[in-house]
DNA sequence: ACAGAAATAGGACGCGTGTCCTATTCTTTC
DNA sequence: GAAAGAATAGGACACGCGTCCTATTTCTGT
């Protein structure tokens, strides 16, 4: 069994902990602790808290990367892998209620501190946008694949949003439903006889 | 005509760094700063930091209610009067692409911070909520009235967040043409003759 | 004009922060 | 098993922060 070691550590608890408070709320002190080391260990590995930040991003940047690629390999269909995205949302469920988007929360926080990772932070973004661009491209939307795409991510930030803000799992559900019904309303009506 | 009071000044410019930098981000410097006055001036009106934002808070309460009045006397109809809300993201549109959106990323970052005051910055929302509700019973929408102001709010916060992400004010035309078109479709066909 | 209140200025304090440093312990390598 | 380097501990530092205090100036009512 593969044993984490304490950079691995690092990264794993200022990621949730990032999530959970933000970055700027989140202390060195605050990482340190969740991992039980000494702040002098800490220093040993991430000099200043951008490279911890940045540590968390490559993670992140990963871990999407990976996902879609598992949707891309199991979806049969292209409607099947943009119903794998919707659907995150209500596995996701519980965690959103509670502190939103890790993606768009975070992209917001950063913007407002004008930090210097907004870009690569948005990154994560433009992984999802191309990822989404190519199922609709696949689906026929040639022309407007790249406005459904960010229009689908706006949908789905909407929704983080406000369900973070009223505490609501109920509203995910029911925008999901919407998504879905919407997608299948742009779905192309084959003439072709299916039977 | 009418001076504005030094409580109101540093209301005002609370209001406005809270919106680019964030609550957290704010210091009693800045805005002390931004004024042009003292710390012990700043201290005489507000002792505690969740003064100033809750101070913040009720302004903007009560300018959202009086935008919602004005929008409710001057639009004939209620598909009127949600044109009104969905064009303000054409009209903020510059100052959505830097900051965001107001009440969103307040919301966002008073969740993280897990303030006492989330309740209150919550109010907007309920406040815009209720209005839209209004608005589609009127459009005839009795039973998913709330269903489709919850859509519509979330719609315009995901609108926002991207716009932000992405700094792209084009994004926000796109997509509230598609707004647009979802409320026309949403309106009921009268068969009555209307010539 | 003058007393009392309101408003303003500016410094002091304690705390938490990111950063940095040095000493100690553990691990690897020959 | 000793030398070398990696890893860890824990304290020191300067800074900015929210908060608080006291002195001074300005305003107001009679």
């Amino acid at each position: 069994m593969r044993v984490q070691t304490t950079r691995e550590q690092i990264i794993a608890a200022a990621d949730q902990l990032f999530y959970r408070q933000g970055f700027e709320q989140t202390s060195f002190a605050d990482i340190a602790n969740a991992v039980q080391i000494s702040r002098g260990n800490f220093y040993y590995h991430f000099k200043i808290k951008d490279e911890i930040l940045d540590a968390v991003l490559q993670v992140r940047l990963a871990n999407a990367q990976k996902m879609l690629e598992q949707w891309e390999s199991q979806g049969k269909t292209p409607a099947d892998r943009l119903r794998s995205f919707i659907h995150i949302l209500i596995a996701n469920r519980a965690k959103i209620k509670r502190y939103g988007c890790p993606v768009g929360s975070l992209s917001t926080e950063l913007a407002k501190l004008n930090h210097a990772a907004q870009d690569e932070a948005n990154k994560l973004f433009t992984l999802f946008r191309t990822w989404l661009r190519r199922q609709f491209t696949l689906l026929g939307r040639k022309s407007d694949a790249d406005q459904l795409a960010m229009h689908l991510l706006a949908r789905s930030q909407g929704i983080a949003t406000l369900a973070n803000a009223f505490h609501d799992e109920k509203f995910i559900r029911q925008e999901v439903r919407r998504l879905d019904d919407w997608l299948k309303a742009l779905l192309p009506t084959t003439t072709r006889k299916t039977g």
